[in-house]
DNA sequence: TGTACATCAGTGAACGCGCGTTCACTGATGTAC
DNA sequence: TGTACATCAGTGAACGCGCGTTCACTGATGTAC
């Protein structure tokens, strides 16, 4: 193989933490680094040449996701023309989505590593990070009658029951139930 | 060491059953069996007289966490001489205080297993119990403005969020917006 | 611009360790007479 | 009721395997002249 240019090593490093930000979504944090090299179409020797340890590629992959989250909420206030109710309201219906509800790879971090998150080191980057996007989230969430925090509470607590009940007709009928509720308060 | 009683037998694989059910939620499904029997004041080699496989203690544990929760919500019932909506909200109150958030070994399996449950198969036992568990769960909360799914959305996001957010302001901040959502509307 | 050589991204094998599971063994328990 | 012996719950060492991390090596890349 030899060494790679200083491009490509760049490119290759996005790579790694573009895939295991999608890996962790979808399967948690304990996929090995091993399996997430592998992934990103590298060896696992390398990954220590561009981290420092997986705990900081844990960092740094929640981190792209709550950008890649960010992003996409101001792409959905951008193409309503900045209407903030109008705009929530099209993110509600895809958040409680069954697109989303099998798709966590590309989905709400908060959704998916909120167990994950719990178990991490409480002055750990990640919790920063993530408690940080959740301000933000609910924030955006906010309407005049109610506040976002709730809003959040309801449509993550919705979307991750019926991720633990697929296969079950219930798992349809809570995202169902949530966003009838969620769009008659608003 | 020799052969225990029978008596001395069941009493432990009792208190292994009981120790994994609160090490499960505390920590997830990932706790080792030797911990878990060390836990139990036994030593791991002993496990498989006892239990056929690791899936088959998630399995039993998970179905003892639920016997718990619902003895516990009919204990409340009970309490509240079977006034259905003093009942609900005391144990709204109980679920959404700092006491649940920081002690999720004692507490709510719905909300403590989420996401080892999303990742287990599909067609396991301790899914099926689970889902049951969320039914029942949804069920006893309804009242007649408001499905129990959606309030139960509500709790879960607001526990799993709180942990996950532990350490920030932000963290007893969605308790408290929770339970204020949830006592307006009931 | 062309040549000589130091750098270092990526490889693949290895490290100690903990995992779920198996097994030969122990000796008090339970049973047959 | 007392004795002889088969049973089997629990022990502790071992199994193959995958984990996070380390390291000697390779050879194209980047740099100094």
């Amino acid at each position: 193989m030899g060494r790679a240019s200083q491009a490509q090593a760049e490119e290759n490093r996005r790579r790694v933490v573009e895939t295991s930000s999608r890996l962790f979504r979808e399967q948690g944090t304990h996929v090995s680094v091993a399996d997430l090299m592998k992934a990103s179409g590298l060896t696992h020797g390398g990954f220590y040449k561009q981290f420092a340890s997986k705990e900081a590629l844990i960092d740094e992959a929640t981190a792209h996701a709550f950008d890649q989250l960010t992003r996409l909420r101001n792409d959905g206030l951008e193409q309503h023309a900045g209407q903030r109710e109008t705009a929530q309201q099209a993110l509600i219906d895809t958040y409680l989505s069954i697109e989303h509800r099998d798709s966590a790879a590309d989905g709400c971090p908060v959704a998916a590593l909120v167990t994950d998150i719990a178990r991490e080191p409480r002055d750990g980057e990640a919790r920063r990070v993530y408690t940080e996007g959740v301000d933000d989230f609910a924030e955006w969430l906010a309407t005049e009658d109610q506040d976002g925090i709730t809003r959040l509470c309801t449509m993550l607590g919705a979307l991750v029951l019926a991720r633990a009940t697929k296969g079950s007709p219930l798992s349809e009928g809570i995202l169902t139930a949530a966003r009838a509720a969620l769009t008659a308060t608003s």
